[in-house]
DNA sequence: ACAGCAACATACCGTCGGTACGTACTCAGA
DNA sequence: TCTGAGTACGTACCGACGGTATGTTGCTGT
């Protein structure tokens, strides 16, 4: 092993260089989450990307192969993010219903906020395409969903394969997505958030119920 | 009254430059739904579609005020054709529970044509804005899932208001758009939708077990 | 001290949506 | 039958925008 080769083991310092290039790279990600929030993918013009990042085109293709690629990056940054506030309201539940409804609940104060609706919800499939679009998704916040309904129907002591749980928690994770979209354009995200939160409260309890009479489960 | 306002009241027999008029609104239109569903809407040009059509943009901007135009245009009919064959398959259908599933497999064969996912689901959202997206799925699918909720809810005999019923429909449909783009990119359609058929009567088999032990019903 | 590369800046190009304007054709009314 | 008006296009062109090609600067390892 080389002298080279154990340097790029030790933790570095990063360089000015370095530290100004992630500044401009965070600039530019921050502009685009702003401005593909407010006015959309398309609508949202490098120009005006940069103009507000205070650097120029030639900054964004240092950093970023093209312009869905820095939409790829804003998306996973606002995914992240709400992916991390998920988790959080997971933490302290043990029981699968009770993770079920905070995770819920925080997913409904999740989809309420502007950049998560247009660049997740609203933009992220067809920019992204669904291949992408999946890919991301797989490692964020639905897989919160798939534990969650995972946790949930084997609580319900049938024991489903791999693929009806992945079925689930596709239905769940759409049934949650539309709901929230209904949610956050209600007049009253308020109370309307309460009818999402009993609905869903009351599929459970479809389950619970089935659960508790012997049903034999769903049966692909 | 005059005899001008009066020959608008009678029916006219389109004259051959009406015909002729309606033939490339068509021809737009159709060309239209092959290429935005092939290539998508920001990467299928007005040139393309002109030059498919065999006509220019001039023609084009004549019936139509722009891309977007076109494109709603395209969304209608392919909504309208998927609608009606929806409605079709609910014929001959009297029980709530058999209209629920014979709505969802038809639903869940509809959602494999690639021009509904593309046009309706995919890109639908982002090109049209959630406003206009809702306003034309109300007088279509959804109003059907709509309606096939609120007679599986009368069934339970519970006593819900108009909104809560919407919030229903709501989840039902995203899940079931979820469930139907789960299907169609499945490396195997057929048994992923009976899964998903197998799922969701899992949860009306659980709204009829809350029904037959007396459950209040979700409250808001 | 110098080669070399990262981190940008500048100038420019092709494509595409949209517009302005011209034209052929039809048809109702005098 | 002639004509004015309106419909149904075709043609030429413009501006904006995404992307590229080509510098330029300054840190950094050797």
């Amino acid at each position: 092993m080389t002298k080279a080769s154990v340097s790029k083991l030790v933790p570095r310092v990063p360089s000015r260089r370095q530290q100004y290039s992630q500044a401009t790279r965070r600039a530019l990600i921050e502009m685009g989450e702003e401005l593909f929030t407010e006015h959309g993918y398309s609508a949202a013009s490098l120009d005006q990307i940069v103009a507000g990042a205070e650097v120029t085109k030639g900054a964004l293709y240092h950093h970023f192969s093209g312009k869905q690629a820095l939409f790829e990056a804003v998306f996973e940054k606002v995914e992240g993010e709400a992916s991390r506030t998920i988790q959080e309201s997971l933490k302290g539940h043990q029981d699968p219903w009770d993770k079920a409804i905070a995770g819920l609940r925080q997913f409904l104060v999740v989809v309420q906020q502007p950049a998560y609706r247009r660049i997740v919800i609203l933009e992220g499939p067809a920019v992204l395409g669904y291949a992408r679009y999946r890919e991301q998704e797989e490692r964020s916040a639905y897989t919160h969903v798939y534990d969650i309904v995972d946790s949930v129907l084997e609580a319900g002591s049938w024991e489903l394969d791999e693929p009806m749980v992945e079925t689930f928690a596709r239905i769940f994770f759409g049934a949650m997505s539309s709901a929230g979209e209904a949610v956050s354009t209600a007049d009253d995200p308020e109370t309307a958030a309460a009818r999402v939160e009993a609905a869903i409260t009351f599929i459970l309890a479809g389950f619970q119920a089935l659960a508790e009479q012997g049903d034999d489960g769903p049966t692909s």
